[in-house]
DNA sequence: ACGATATGAATGAATG
DNA sequence: CATTCATTCATATCGT
């Protein structure tokens, strides 16, 4: 992520295909010349100030067309694009840090067959941050952005972690057959109007207790 | 998002608990040995069939039972997979328009036509609705899936506008409010809901019949 | 050239 | 329904 990222990659690339490293395929189908978005430095400056300065995390679809919309100044870039950086940055700085904390008494289980976690790197971006962002200085760039009505939401200390899902791995019992075969019957047939909100597939619980097995 | 497949994930995971099979990727990263279900080319292509063909977006209990009967005979699946594939094809199919949508007030004025995400790539499957889809039956595949009622006269499609995936028609609500009117319903009463009693482990559907799914 | 790593993209599963 | 999390796939890049 905030790696060592900054080495040098190709500018505005306004590249329409060709030009910078052999792309191969030239299109599938698309005109978009490269396969996938390759942002540009200041591009990445911007995205890591909003994430770190501004304690951005998941914008919302208007932060993100915003975003997207000034970050289109330095090179071609997509809704999507913005979207997917910000999760993916969320995500991998987690699951990086979920690994460096396992959480001392709890019992951390770490299913997949392990994959790489490596580690090599160190945080071009300082420890700072923490909603103070105040413009200036690290913006190196065209200003701070502002994305959405709210200056800064008390992200003061992000970290905040609700996380723990359940964990219980795989119940995947599963009815086979017809498992499903709860107590009623849906009526209401039409596509459109899903019935209340309780989803008959879905276990709601994973551990029942069938004293209210009823309720709801 | 719904395009994609254009990648090669290895899909055909070892469908079917029935032992059958024989792990022919031994060759390959055997790793998939994940605990969720990992859609094979046929499903999915059913799937969108029935998504883009049949306008089906949020398929009710009994539609999913018989989606997933359906489907089950490529690989193994349960319903949950159905709800939530619609779920999410459905959900992203709007975020993505989402962003890319000014919200009624967001100032963009930097180019305007710019943005649709990307779909470099398209649907895998033939008969696609692009531009082309056509009421006649939704056949494309393997059988048509039928996933009305049980004496459905067959809403069987209904597709009309889906063509371009940026219609912007069904304002508010959903993107669906296409001319289709419900089907009525044919409620399947059930034995219990109505006695009070519910036995959680014994289950009994008396109608039914979406094992008889024509054809095939 | 390769192999490893970094990271964009996609999507199943959940939660609110 | 919208949002979010986790995982995984695909590919750009860098190191050697």
């Amino acid at each position: 992520m905030e790696t060592q990222q900054n080495h040098h990659q190709q500018q505005q690339q306004g590249n329409e295909d060709g030009g910078s490293s052999g792309n191969k395929s030239s299109n599938f189908l698309c005109r978009q010349s490269s396969t996938r978005w390759t942002p540009t430095t200041e591009q990445i400056r911007i995205l890591k100030d909003l994430y770190y300065n501004n304690g951005v995390r998941s914008p919302t679809a208007e932060q993100i067309q915003r975003i997207s919309a000034k970050l289109r100044q330095y090179g071609k870039i997509e809704g999507k694009n913005v979207f997917y950086w910000f999760q993916n940055h969320k995500a991998r700085e987690r699951q990086k840090k979920r690994f460096t904390t396992p959480t001392a008494d709890a019992p951390m289980q770490i299913s997949p067959a392990a994959g790489v976690w490596k580690y090599h790197q160190d945080h071009p971006f300082p420890n700072n941050i923490t909603a103070s962002g105040f413009p200036s200085s690290s913006s190196s760039s065209p200003g701070v952005l502002n994305v959405g009505p709210v200056g800064n939401h008390g992200y003061g200390s992000m970290a905040m972690e609700k996380s723990f899902r359940d964990c219980s791995i795989s119940p995947s019992g599963d009815g086979n057959g017809s498992g499903m075969g709860k107590k009623f019957v849906w009526v209401g047939v039409d596509p459109y109007s899903s019935g209340g909100g309780y989803h008959p597939f879905i276990e709601k619980r994973k551990y029942v207790d069938y004293e209210t097995l009823e309720d709801e």
